[in-house]
DNA sequence: TCGCAATGACTACAGACGTAATCAAGCGAA
DNA sequence: TTCGCTTGATTACGTCTGTAGTCATTGCGA
């Protein structure tokens, strides 16, 4: 209960569902791009039908997650949230969830299970040795 | 369509939800317990009812996620998914959904977004160096 | 100018999820 | 024996999700 007042600025975006995470991902391609194009870039993939695009494309402005701007008598959609803060929150949240926020388990967990192939590895190294200067 | 014909040997599990997963979290920390045992574990966070629980559990049962043991006129509830099985399957989901199936680039996030602290940056040092043997 | 094709808005609907109330059965205490 | 408490089963119900159909409008090509 109480769940919606955000009575103070921070907009807390809603959840983006797997299924408009995937016109996500189109969106941030094309940086903007119409119904159409959307459908044509991720319909592909999942087989889904202009309707079904459009209905998720909506359903993204209500989260507030991209925004519309008019183009003659179509609109155009523009993400509104980064591509980097969409995956860090949903890798926080991953961390969070199973890892009790220690994101260096996850990378053992990933280690061990061999998750991480040898090229996988090398480059973390050389990621930490960067890191490290 | 054809989703849940399953013809052959090997069942793949039905997708477990977040509320499912807390259920989960105190039975791998239980091993074994009763609805009303899950229910003082996870009911403590999440301020759930004895119904609330004992429905997740079912569900659970349904997804054959657990298993249920009579004892008397109750049941026990055990796991039948391995936590670390579980852990797995949803960090490989996030790693291809966001990140192309490459653990490395998440990784490289989790470091250049600063979610890995330096405590941790050498701890996963010391990982690869043991990995590395 | 006129009809069509494209486009957003609205509606639909089944299944999953979160959260729980109610019900029936049975064990145990009085 | 009786009655209440415990327990699983069943039912409920609003929301979210996936997937689309329908409708009204309107710009554009013929």
């Amino acid at each position: 209960m109480a769940k919606s007042v955000k009575s103070n600025s921070e907009e807390r975006p809603e959840r983006i569902s797997e299924a408009e995470h995937a016109v996500m991902e189109a969106l941030w391609d094309h940086g903007t791009a119409t119904a159409a194009e959307v459908c044509d870039a991720v319909g592909e993939a999942r087989g889904w039908s202009l309707a079904t695009v459009k209905t998720l494309l909506s359903r993204l402005v209500q989260k507030q997650a991209i925004e519309t701007r008019p183009d003659g008598r179509r609109y155009l959609y523009t993400p509104l949230i980064e591509r980097v803060d969409y995956v860090g929150d949903e890798s926080q949240r991953l961390v969070d969830r199973l890892f009790g926020g220690k994101a260096a388990s996850l990378v053992a967990h990933l280690a061990e299970t061999e998750a991480l192939t040898e090229d996988d590895l090398s480059e973390i190294e050389t990621l930490l040795k960067e890191l490290k200067r």
